[in-house]
DNA sequence: GCCCAGGTGAAGC
DNA sequence: GCTTCACATGGG
């Protein structure tokens, strides 16, 4: 090619990383369909199937089709955030020290509002995997068919709010949703019909978005907080599940009962200004470190309880 | 077989 | 305000 002719779109790309952990990314709960193949990762953005990889400060890029504005793939991965600065704000103290120690590198990602709340409005009271499960049974069923590397097994793209609410309740539940189903379908038919509008919470406060998302049913304050973080990127918001309970208990508060109420207070003040992303620090040390399963909330719970 | 999972909402106290 | 429970299902 000679240097007159503009820039072709290339279907391989680099970026200049630092201080990315991929893998603690991709696997820390927050996305639920990468795959780690060989060396690297395959996925779905958007509309597009890609694989990704990662060396000490080259993240490697493959689409199935030519792109000639990678935008939509440094928002996702959000390339442009300095861990530095955001770990700083972290409070110093044992157990943060601890968890930026065993995974530091570790990454919000910046995903779709829909996908993201339709993914956690599948994840109440189920493990990562099945949740994976679910996901992976609704997109070969209802998700739209992308172009793929040829030779490459069919990928589809996450199934639009219109299609799943144009499901019964029935063939949702066949997805293995079990109680969710009904859930799930009451969403989508109300992102498909407009009567909430994902796009326009971006122009609200992490407030206001949050109490758009509590119209919807089966959306409590945990999962609001994880589409608030993981989609809308509120880093206030701070999802407190059964390991970031668990890891509040045992890491701040051993041998002490505090009820939800006081526990969530303490969230909004101790962690500071990217609390959501200390949240998943402490998330994802807990579910990796050893013995992180052992010793459940409340075992061993002293009955001296806190004041409130 | 048993326990538990990135919960929520309702009921009872 | 707090605790308990039903809600389905399957992984380990």
């Amino acid at each position: 090619m000679t240097s007159a002719e503009p820039t072709p779109p290339e279907s391989v790309a680099a970026f200049p990383i630092r201080d990315y952990d991929l893998e603690a990314t991709l696997t820390s709960g927050q996305a639920f369909r990468w795959q780690r193949l060989d060396r690297g990762w395959e996925g779905v953005i958007g509309a597009r199937w890609l694989r990704v990889s990662a060396t000490a400060d080259t993240l490697c890029v493959q689409t199935a089709e030519p792109v000639s504005d990678w935008q939509w793939l440094i928002d996702y991965f959000q390339l442009h955030v300095e861990l530095d600065r955001v770990l700083a704000t972290f409070p110093d103290d044992p157990p943060m020290r601890a968890a930026v120690a065993a995974c530091r590198g570790l990454r919000l990602l910046r995903q779709d509002p829909w996908e993201c709340l339709a993914s956690f409005l599948c994840s109440s009271s189920k493990q990562i995997v099945q949740i994976r499960q679910i996901i992976a049974l609704l997109c070969e069923r209802y998700g739209e068919a992308l172009v793929v590397p040829p030779g490459h097994t069919p990928v589809s793209a996450f199934p639009t709010a219109a299609r799943l609410a144009a499901c019964t309740e029935d063939e949702l539940w066949e997805c293995k949703l079990g109680f969710r189903a009904r859930n799930l379908s009451f969403a989508a038919q109300m992102v498909a019909d407009g009567r909430i509008d994902l796009e326009r919470l971006r122009r609200l406060d992490c407030a206001a978005a949050r109490h758009q998302l509590f119209r919807l049913c089966g959306v409590g304050r945990k999962i609001s907080d994880c589409v608030l973080l993981f989609a809308y990127g509120f880093q206030e918001a701070f999802p407190i599940d059964v390991w970031v309970r668990r890891a509040l208990h045992q890491l701040y508060f051993p041998r002490r009962h505090l009820t939800a109420r006081p526990l969530e207070k303490f969230t909004l003040t101790h962690f500071g200004p990217h609390a959501g992303y200390a949240q998943q620090y402490l998330f994802h040390y807990m579910r990796t470190k050893r013995g992180g399963r052992t010793a459940p909330p409340s075992a061993g719970a002293a009955p001296d309880r806190l004041r409130t």
